[in-house]
DNA sequence: TGTTGGCACTCAGAAGAGCCGAGTGCTAAT
DNA sequence: ATTAGCACTCGGCTCTTCTGAGTGCCAACA
């Protein structure tokens, strides 16, 4: 079922109303501000079909059309235009993500915070899936008898590290021997190819006693297997408090609570990009609308994510989360400028 | 002016019945709850005086009174007495503490979470101050030409590291000589005694050109001053959503928006632990009440730290947020055994 | 002097009535 | 297919009234 270009038109212009507005938008109010060459009466019977077809409702009998997920849904998918950002947004965006930072985390996380600025919205980053990345360096230093500093440097600067507890009585030196024997066979690996096999091996020609070494190379393997774990940072979320859409007290409450879960979060997410993957998209982003949600509380909400790199192999995800009742374009186009950005500054840390 | 014991009695009544039941509380109501064995009357002069001399308030003319903030102050100071905590209370926040976690800042984490579960408040923990530490370890590390990384073992078991930039073409050799002379040189020091001087003199016997030497001591210097910087971590926020008092979204967004400035919070933790040192704290817990907060938007809330300590020279800092219509001997309690058992878990890494 | 019963008074909040007006669907004419 | 016209709906605003818990105060009492 194909729309006609004035019903296009009509959804286009109820959900650019109520954006702006937050009130049911009525046949006569649309008339007044778009100029549709046509009677309210002509909208009317446009609105009866629209509703009919599942893109709009009414909160009540009397009351104008607002639309409902499926509206929105088309609306993002064939009636909006991304705008381009103003010299001014730009430059806000751009001097908040640039500047002297060396660290990658540190990088996302201003860059995670500039986007909730940018959008007044909830943002959130996911650290880089580090799987594909390759073991760069790794040393593992004494600190005192019974405990050593497994240290892993990542390509495309992530450095990680734990402390591990090994067996009291090795010495400086053999542990500079395994960690030695570790580098060298394990340097310019993914992450992903190694497993504790890999890691045994890589040691086995080191003279120490296979009892001993069993443990710290243990460790070691699980210093590596936690480093590759993904974490989410979410900012801003008071700002949902703000819009009348949350006034409910009891949704700012759900929502709220959800988003307290940032495994749960993160893991959805996750799930955004694979689908998107496989589905192979063509959007430089990804969204969810209302229902669309499988997070409990997020149904007035919208999701919208978008993936950035670091190096070839390595990407993560910044996203925005907001009442599903905003302006699309403004939001999607300043993600997407953000996410340039922090690609861009990602690439000179490499 | 010392209210006399019935006085006493009266204000307790009252605010254990307001924390109960958010009713401003009436001289009938009084009666009924609580075996006074006076009349109603008796009360009614008893609680004009109480307001006369601002321990409560009424919200209008027709009205129960309430609590006023210096009406909790003398409860939590002379009125309520502690209480002990279940079996089942105390396992409940044993068992989420103790386990096999190996990094100082993951046991926190844990705390701050029990803390947050048992009260069902906004729970929150300061990273140590590590001034005090000493530096146990300290290595540079080439990356590759023109990056290093700067890794610091501090006593309690606390590791920083940092991705610094230096001079493209100073070799492998070469750094392991300026980390040798540095971590032989600073080993053992406290880092609030650590200056630049200090850091440049460490590694003037090695027979490196002093320019390039220059750089590399100065990014070790902003490494080791950049570790002590305290960090604040909240958990629980939405969790205040849920009590009528902030039922006005108005408050809630004040609540959390301020909340959100997380380096303001912990200034003003930092500034409650100061103050409590100067006065000679003689309590195991530091609490302001309503107005005494200067946060903005806390006017509502009280907030509760205790000190933690790690080894002798080193502490931070738990707390909880909540409503200042709260049950305080509970929330101290708690908030003290879990402190207890965070101070224990902490020895157990040193 | 502290305590009590009694009484007039207050006032927030609930409950109900009425109105307003933006918005609708439908019909008949163009 | 479009339009004018019209009867109808109903959420939300205002206004009023009512209710009852609670108060302050006074005069009597122990």
């Amino acid at each position: 079922m194909e729309l006609d270009d004035r019903k296009k038109r009509v959804l286009q212009a109820i959900v650019d109303d109520y954006v702006a507005t937050n009130e049911p938008v009525g046949s006569k109010s649309l008339i007044e501000r778009h100029n549709f060459q046509v009677s309210s009466a002509t909208l009317r019977n446009d609105m009866a079909e629209l509703e009919r077809l599942g893109f709009i409702e009414k909160p009540h009998t009397s009351a104008g059309r607002i639309p409902s997920d499926l509206g929105y849904r088309e609306y993002v998918d064939s009636l909006m235009k991304i705008d381009t950002l103003t010299q001014k947004e730009q430059q806000e965006i751009e001097s908040n993500i640039s500047g002297t930072v060396d660290e990658a985390a540190d990088l996302i996380k201003s860059a995670t915070h500039t986007l909730s600025e940018a959008t007044g919205f909830i943002s959130l980053s996911m650290s880089p899936r580090l799987q594909k990345s390759f073991l760069k360096q790794i040393k593992i230093l004494m600190i005192e008898p019974g405990k050593a500093l497994v240290v892993l440097v990542l390509s495309a600067g992530v450095v990680k590290d734990k402390i591990v507890r090994i067996p009291n009585f090795i010495t400086d030196e053999q542990m500079i021997k395994i960690s030695g024997a570790i580098e060298k066979n394990l340097t310019g690996k993914p992450l992903d190819e190694i497993t504790l096999v890999t890691v045994e091996t890589a040691a086995k020609d080191t003279e120490i006693p296979s009892g001993i070494l069993r443990q710290v190379l243990y460790e070691a393997y699980t210093a590596i297997k936690q480093a590759d774990q993904l974490s989410i940072y979410l900012e801003g979320e008071h700002k949902m408090l703000a819009f009348p859409d949350f006034s409910s007290m009891g949704r700012a409450r759900d929502l709220l609570g959800t988003l307290s879960d940032s495994g749960m979060v993160a893991g959805y997410v996750n799930e955004m990009e694979n689908q998107a993957q496989v589905s192979g998209k063509k959007d430089s982003y990804m969204i969810r609308i209302g229902q669309e949600i499988t997070l409990e509380g997020l149904d007035d909400c919208s999701f919208i994510t978008a993936t950035y790199n670091m190096g070839d192999t390595v990407s993560g995800n910044i996203g925005v989360i907001g009442p599903k009742r905003m302006d699309y374009s403004r939001v999607i186009s300043k993600m997407d400028f953000v996410k340039k950005k922090l690609n861009e500054e990602l690439k000179k840390l490499t």
